[in-house]
DNA sequence: ATATTTATGGAGCTTTCGCTCCAATAGAGA
DNA sequence: TCTCTATTGGAGCGAAAGCTCCATAAATAT
């Protein structure tokens, strides 16, 4: 008895695979990142990644497995914006300035659903699928590790004091991300993120430079 | 033939309802908050509001105009702090100060579901549900109405001066509070969201008081 | 008392969801 | 060529979601 979904490629043994995994993968991705988890339904997904039933239980196993493939395939793809911003060179204050840019951008950025994968997922999923929230939270909590990480290069650099609480900065930056993801959501322009970024950065320690 | 849901009281003739219409609405209304409206089921809702399904069906007609009342019943209820906070005396400054603290309780209130029922409603709902994404996110945009009145307020005032993009300072507190939200439903305790609310505060056009 | 109006409990119904199974198919390895 | 292994199309299935209907009950209006 085979263990279903354990191919996650094929492996020259047996018939060949018909369909492109990785394309339709990234299909399903946008679907759930329009939709979210609960809102994309079987036959959607299929559907956008013209795949019969058989031939997608065989390939990802589940629903819930493709979905942490799609997270996966997002945070390589559509989400590679943060760590990217971030690890450009500049101050400290110039990398959140990078990033504040390239979150509004991408967030708007019309080859995918507005805002964001990540930020709104997994919010309000039943009790029974608490392995899931709990899986979007960890998610969501990379970045903030990501940031907290950038400033202490940051403190090394002599951007920041000894001392300043990297933590409640990453926090104030994340809560703004996740607020703009919801803007975005609602029909906010690019241009409404990046003057919500500008005004954010206002925030920094220090104040307006 | 009656029109179903047309009774939001009883209004004398006829058997008694045998339950609180406010108080199973009530309940109704933070299951929703918790769950968001295509999470919570059928049956969780009328076994959280203790009645049948044609008591229900009776007195509230279906599940969507049940959310309808529901949000409305947040927003005279758990929601009220938002206007309150906003037309307190001192300054458009003190305002929004106070604005984010009663936020980062309200979000935090262990009374009630954490973060907020309107924020996060809506945003993946299927175009055959778009009146209801439109019916969310005009709820949300009330709140922006709110603030830039206020913020206009404080100009007449002198506390603000004349020409301040007040669009602007409504849309980043807006994100700000969207955050919180998310934040809130993460797990962020009070007194994070407090911080994050103190630093928003720094962004004020003219900086730190 | 009778008629009228409204509420209730409970059974049941239609649709959708997320698979699941199976026979047929097609390439790889011997 | 002949297995062996894996994939495919398509039918179908059990559970859940969201009502819907109906017979019964209990109030007011006349």
């Amino acid at each position: 008895m085979t263990i279903k979904g354990e191919s996650p490629t094929s492996r020259g043994r047996g018939r060949p695979r018909l369909f492109d995994r990785t394309a339709a993968l990234d299909r399903a991705m946008r679907v759930f990142w329009d939709r979210g988890y609960e809102g994309a339904t079987f036959d959607e997904l299929i559907a956008a990644m013209g795949v019969s039933p058989s031939s997608f239980y065989n390939a990802f196993g589940n629903k819930e497995a493709l979905y942490r493939e799609a997270v996966g395939a997002y945070l390589t793809g559509p989400g590679g914006f943060f760590p990217k911003a971030l690890t450009g060179g500049g101050s400290a204050r110039d990398a959140f300035a990078r990033l504040m840019m390239a979150t509004a951008a991408a967030y708007t950025d019309d080859t995918g659903p507005a805002g964001c994968m990540i930020s709104l997922a997994g919010l309000h999923d039943a009790p029974e699928r608490a392995d899931l929230r709990d899986f979007m939270r960890d998610v969501r909590g990379r970045s903030l590790a990501l940031m907290v990480e950038r400033l202490d290069e940051g403190v090394r650099n002599g951007d920041l004091p000894e001392g300043t609480d990297l933590a409640q900065i990453a926090e104030f930056f994340e809560t703004v991300f996740r607020g703009m993801a919801v803007r975005a959501r609602d029909g906010a322009d690019r241009g409404m993120l990046e003057k919500t970024g500008v005004m954010a950065l206002d925030a920094w320690p220090g104040g307006r430079p």
